[in-house]
Order: structure tokens, then sequence, then C-alpha cells
DNA sequence: ATGATAAAAGACTCTTATGTCTTAATATAA
DNA sequence: TTATATTAAGACATAAGAGTCTTTTATCAT
């Protein structure tokens, strides 16, 4: 698995606030029943991203979660890297501590290449173009 | 996490073996001792590639594992399709189902290319080039 | 035959990820 | 100021992955 249950919500849920952008604050549980995940387990999810500056909360009536960035400043690889971390992209693929270019470990080669191009595309894609190819209907969303 | 631990050990133990490649059969202690895994853990994952016709066992004295097929028809793809499945390279990201080129998610142009790049990669690269790698002192096995 | 060696099988434990539930805190609206 | 809506916080539950231990089975050497 790429990436964790965390993350794969935590992106889907930044997708949501970044399609509805207009909105201030949308509650937690509109976009939980919305994608069909436990709404406390997205609550916990969404607390991670606040902490990082990424998204806003507000508690009470008309109170909710928003973007705190504009969305075309998020990459995917923001919100991964803040809720799976960036072992993904750092540690050596068989676990083997001190792997470099210069000692390498047998998937090394292989890994490198790939994890680096893998990384660039996720820095370089941002919510703002995938919020319009949402709304333009090029890509989706929900399990539909 | 790219791979899962059982994988990992997995292809190390394949790795051994192929390095060890004119033993007939070499007991799992002796792999898991060198590498520092544990015995009874390595032993279970084993059976999976035993079980799979990957590699052969022989119990009682003179007895353990040893690789089943020459060494160069062993692809890391192999090894990775039997301890962690396919899910990796055949499962949306985001875990949609039914994305397709024609049904895609938000992550799916990003990962389309990548994995189709990684799996050709791993299912290039074979054991006995990378035990050629180990022995001529190009890579490492061991945590070193 | 008997004892030693080593894999096979399965029960069991520990840890982490995932998911649920309850209570507290805070903002809005009447 | 009271009721309602909503996030925050944390306890609790469940499931899966990782790891340990014991017993059984098979092979070799004596």
């Amino acid at each position: 698995m790429l990436l964790s249950k965390s993350c794969v919500y935590g992106i889907r849920a930044v997708l949501y606030l970044s399609v509805n952008d207009e909105r201030e604050y949308v509650p937690i549980k509109e976009i939980s029943d919305k994608m069909g995940i436990s709404f406390h387990f997205l609550t916990k999810i969404l607390q991670v991203l606040t902490n990082a500056g990424m998204i806003k909360s507000m508690k009470g009536a008309k109170g909710g979660v928003g973007l705190n960035q504009k969305a075309s400043s998020i990459s995917l690889y923001d919100v991964i890297r803040e809720l799976d971390g960036e072992t993904l992209f750092e540690e050596c693929v068989l676990g083997l501590p001190g792997c470099a270019d210069d000692n390498p470990c047998s998937m090394h080669k292989i890994w490198r290449v790939t994890k680096a191009e893998l990384k660039k595309e996720l820095e370089e894609e941002n919510f703002g173009s995938l919020a319009k190819q949402i709304t333009e209907d090029e890509i989706r969303l929900y399990d539909i």
C-alpha cells in the first residue's frame, strides 16, 4: 500500500474543500457523509492538517473546516508529508540504515529514480488544478 | 511504506539464497542469524515462497531451504507478488473502485505512469544479477 | 532403532492502524 | 442566557501486521 487510509481520506477531504473553495467553512459531517468516511476518524485526520496550518477550523454553528491557503498553493505532497511523513521518499525500501548512492542496497537503483519522479509529480500537482478537473468532470472525487 | 516487512525479509532471504546458489539447502536459522531477523517469522514467510514453488525445502539434518529455480529466472516482482500481492500495482491509490483511464481519480494520472515504470523495472531485475552485484561488492545485503 | 537437526503448523502475544464513542469547549442564534 | 451546532480531545474497541513460542513431522547420522 502506497498511502495509508488516513492519508487517502485526508487527500479526498482537501479535494472536497478545494472544490468548495467559495465556502469559508464546511462542516466535517458534510464531508464524511458525502464521502462515506467515519466522521470521528476524519475529524482526527483533519485536526492534523489544521495544526499544520493547511486548513483552518471554527467551532460552533456555522463552523467547520476550510482551506487556510489557496488551493493552488497546496500540493499532493504537502498533504502526504503531513499525514504519512516522508519515509516513503527518504528511507531505504529494504530498511537498511545508511542506504545511499555510494552504499546502495539491492533495490536502491530501481526505487531511487522512481521515487524521485513520483515525488516531483506529487509536488507539482496542486489542489487548485485538481479541483478544476473535478468541477469540469474530468476526474472524480467520489466512489461513483 | 512501499513494501511490507514480510516482503522485505522475503526479498533479502531470496537474495541470500541466490548468493549461496551452490548450496542445495541453507538452514533458515543461518539466514535469520546473519540478517538479524526473527527465525520463526522468517520461517513463515519462506513457507509462502515454498508453497509458491519459488524455493524448495527439506526437513531434518542437512535440510533447509534453497532456490527451486535459477536465480536469474526469479524477478523482484515475483517475490513481491507472492508476499504483498499485486494491489500496489492494480488498485486505485485513492481506493475508489472502478478507477480506470476513462474514469480516473485525482491521483490516477500521476500513479499510472509511475507504477507502470516501477513494475517494469521490478520485473526486469532478477536475483541472478543482484547476487552477482552483491558478490562483486557493488551492492550490499546486510545492515553494515 | 535412536538421537539430533531442521522445517511445518498452529497457538499465542505485542504493536500499530483503523475506527467508535463520550465528554468538553466554543461559536452562533433565538 | 439558553439551546443548538460544531470542532477538540481523549478513552476505548477492533483488525491487521509483526513477532514469539511450542509441538509435530521428516530427514540424516550413528
